[in-house]
This record gives structure tokens, sequence and C-alpha cells, in this order.
DNA sequence: ACTATATAGTTTGATATAGAACTAATGGAG
DNA sequence: CTCCATTAGTTCTATATCAAACTATATAGT
């Protein structure tokens, strides 16, 4: 491959990396109940997986946003009272994120909303070649992290 | 692998995507010059690589945004002079899309910025299986493109 | 030909996000 | 101990985007 093909697979590449995001974002947008933006969700979502009382920072580097799109968005969620924002018992600088009830079962509810779009995926994606696709992804994700 | 792992396989997927998707986008946009954005060089490369001439709404449907970002985003290269709007000639309703010289020479020159970045990209992945994926990223866009 | 429906583009309002400038607290170097 | 560099979070401004309502033109069915 020659420097010209080399640049033009990069550009086809994060082009459709690019046109899948939107498509799959605004699509998980619209079945979210009430509003929600899937940042949203996936701050609630990682706060199950991994355990809640993680600071804005953490979350912010997780999600490899800004700390103000963190501030944004947790704003959001802390307005609705899905998350409860406490101060750092040994930092005065920092805050830890909680989740409340309310938080866990909307998590739940949006899981279920998501799951039929998701299912459909399953069925019509093979999910082989997505596993295998990882974590080339990962690794591509890595570089690009490293770069910035 | 049941249902649950399948949900979670799909979720962390479409995680990297966005991750990447930002990562490229926000590395990009600092590299092009004066203040312009990814969407913006993306319509200018679609238009020296296909011809120009297109509809907006031609455009709209190759990059999967609504009509009304794409007159946002038309309005943005057009107050730059990077690109002529004519009527379209036999329907009154549409619109062509032209290049101008100004806008040529802003393509070669925002390529001339993106090239190392995208040179370096080259030089630390495997593009070989980036080339690999391509095909199934495509296949993940059409599906995601027919539920729309 | 007339009318109803569809299509191309615009406008408006809401929201997500980046980036830069800012505030407050921490922690290390002398 | 004091001062400076660092870090956590906020605020502000600009812009990209979507969704929905709107205008104008085109087309199809009767």
């Amino acid at each position: 491959m020659n420097t010209d093909e080399k640049r033009k697979l990069t550009f086809q590449f994060f082009n459709e990396i690019g046109i899948i995001q939107q498509l799959s974002t605004t699509a998980l947008n619209r079945m979210l109940p009430d509003g929600l933006h899937v940042s949203h969700f996936a701050i609630l979502n990682h706060l199950i997986r991994l355990g809640d009382g993680k600071t804005p920072q953490s979350i912010s580097d997780a999600f490899q946003v800004t700390k103000g799109t963190m501030t944004h968005t947790l704003g959001a969620l802390s307005k609705r009272n899905l998350i409860a924002i406490q101060p750092h018992p040994s930092d005065g600088r920092s805050k830890l994120v909680f989740l409340t009830d309310a938080g866990r079962s909307f998590h739940s509810q949006a899981i279920e909303s998501l799951n039929p779009f998701v299912d459909q995926l399953c069925r019509e994606t093979d999910l082989d070649v997505m596993e295998e696709m990882l974590p080339h992804l990962q690794a591509i994700r890595a570089i690009l992290d490293k770069n910035r």
C-alpha cells in the first residue's frame, strides 16, 4: 500500500466510524424515555457497572469528555434526582457521585427500552465479527488517546 | 453466548465506537485551520472526490445528518466562500452546491494539515486490521441505516 | 385541470460538547 | 512556613446537531 492508499483507507475508516456513531446515538436517543440522552444513560450505566462513589473527573476520563461537559451532564442527572453529588471526604476540591434509588430504577427502565433495539442488532449482526473487532478498536482508541 | 453477554458486547462495541469518534473528531478539529470543523472539511472532501454540483439533500444523505444540519453547515461554507450554492436548473425546490477556487485550495491546505496526523496513525496502527474491519463496519452501518 | 400528497430546503428551539478563562483547594520545594 | 505549580470543578461562549414546524415546489390520482 502506498501513502495515498493508506490515507484513503484511514479516512474511510474514520468516516464509517463517525456515521455509525451518529446513527446509533440518534437511534438510542429517540428510544430513551423522558428526554434523556445516551450520554446520561451511559453515566448511569458506568456507575452501575463499576460502582458509584466516583469523582466527576474519573467519569469524564472514562468517557473522554471535557470536565466542562461532565459538569453539564452531571447537572442534568442531578436535577432529575438520578444521582446525588456529595463533597469528597478527603479532598476539598473534589466530589463524589452516587446513584439514587430513582437513578437505579431509571437505569433498569432505560435498559428495558433499549433492549429491543439491541436484540434486533444482535439478530442482524454477526456478533462474532463484533467480538473480533472489539480489541482492535480498543487498540485504536488507545493510540488516539496517547496522542491527545 | 447468552442474551446478556450479547447485550454487553453490543454495548461495549458502540461505546468504543463512540469514544473513537469523539477522540478523532476533536483531534481533527484542533488541526484544521481557521476554525473549520471536520464536518466542513468532510463536505469539501466529498465534493472533490465525487464531483460538485450535488444537491444539499444528497450530501446530507451521504453523511447521514438532518437537512437542517446541512443547511447550517453549507451556510458556514458559503459564508467563507468555499462553496457556491445555485438554484437547481430543473427543480425549483432544490439547489446545487459547487466548489469555489478558494474551496479547492482550502481543501488542499486542509489535507496538508491533516496528513501528519493521519500518517502517524498509519504508522502506529495495523492497517491490515483496519482494512479488514472496514467491510464489517459498513455492514453495521447498513443495518443501522435500514432501521432508522 | 384540481386536489392531495410528497419532497427540498429553511427556521426555530433545545441540548451536547469543546475550549478557554476562572476559582478554590492541594501539595511540594525551598 | 510560605509560595508556586498542579489539580478539581465551574462558568461562559461558540458551534454542531437533532427534531419539529414551516414554506415552496413538484407530482400523482382522480
